[in-house]
DNA sequence: TCTTATTGACATTACAAATGTCATAATGAC
DNA sequence: GTCATTATGACATTTGTAATGTCAATAAGA
């Protein structure tokens, strides 16, 4: 197999990794009540603390829009819910629920599981190996693509 | 960072590995005339020769409804047609007409040159293991998926 | 031959996400 | 402090990818 084959073949596994990736995720998810879109939301929050929807979208790297149909969701379920911002009258803050909190800590713990069983015995190296090999693939291409159109 | 997390980052660098490749390809193809969906078709088709419509579907791991979709546009661009199929009286063969031909070859000869340019400089070992490991990610993820659900 | 599977053709539905639009409200420059 | 600009929420429309559903015609296999 020669170097530009492989590099080939790393670009385009990305797209079956995801989709596996994916399917697991929403596996996972049965049951729960929560939907992969929710679910999304709901990590944001529990990772980095309540915040307004355009933040969200800027970390989900899509559309404010898109993104306030998903805590339509997560609101209507009861995961999710307004809290005050203080630097910022409107735009108010999205906080994790207590019941909110206590899913998305237990779905993400199931998946920790699924990870461990799943990679567990992968050599520390080759992940770090792999994964940055990814980020450079990504960052290269993405500075390709842009190339001459800002 | 430890292991778990870095298995977690891996699994979820493929969206945007996967989104930057496919924005990059869509790049090149401005002016060629190809929509990403008609170059999937005719990169199988000069890959593996002519084929019937449910054997690309197969190819691509998508449905054949969706692949007829792709026919349709592809004839109707004069970069494909049907051919007889000499095992089949009904289900013709999709083959490149010469257009569709020299098209596809050329389209992909500039993504390899951009491959080339992009990681020309990757160690061969490093992107053997890198792909290695998403194989595996991909198995196993897949495997863990479909386990009690068949 | 007769039953079953495959195929093409077309319609419908689902989903993620982008894009468009507008009124309102917040911010920053002056 | 006023005024122009920007950000936000809310809602509507559109796009792209793909799955599903359906049916008649045909091909393959028992």
């Amino acid at each position: 197999m020669n170097h530009l084959h492989q590099i080939y073949q790393v670009i385009w596994q990305s797209r079956p990794l995801m989709q596996a990736a994916e399917a697991a995720v929403e596996r996972g998810l049965e049951g729960s009540g929560l939907t992969v879109r929710m679910r999304a939301v709901l990590e944001i929050l529990a990772d980095g603390g309540a915040a307004t929807v355009p933040d969200i979208a800027q970390r989900l790297e899509i559309k404010r829009q898109y993104v306030q149909l998903m805590i339509n969701d997560t609101h209507a379920a009861g995961f999710t819910e307004a809290v005050p911002n203080p630097r910022h009258q409107r735009s108010k803050l999205i906080a994790l629920t207590e019941v909110g909190q206590r899913l998305i800590t237990q779905v993400m713990q199931r998946e920790k599981e699924l990870l461990k069983r799943i990679g567990g015995d992968l050599p520390d190296g080759e992940l770090g190996i792999t994964l940055k090999t990814m980020q450079q693939l990504i960052a290269r291409l993405k500075s390709a693509t842009e190339e001459k159109t800002p």
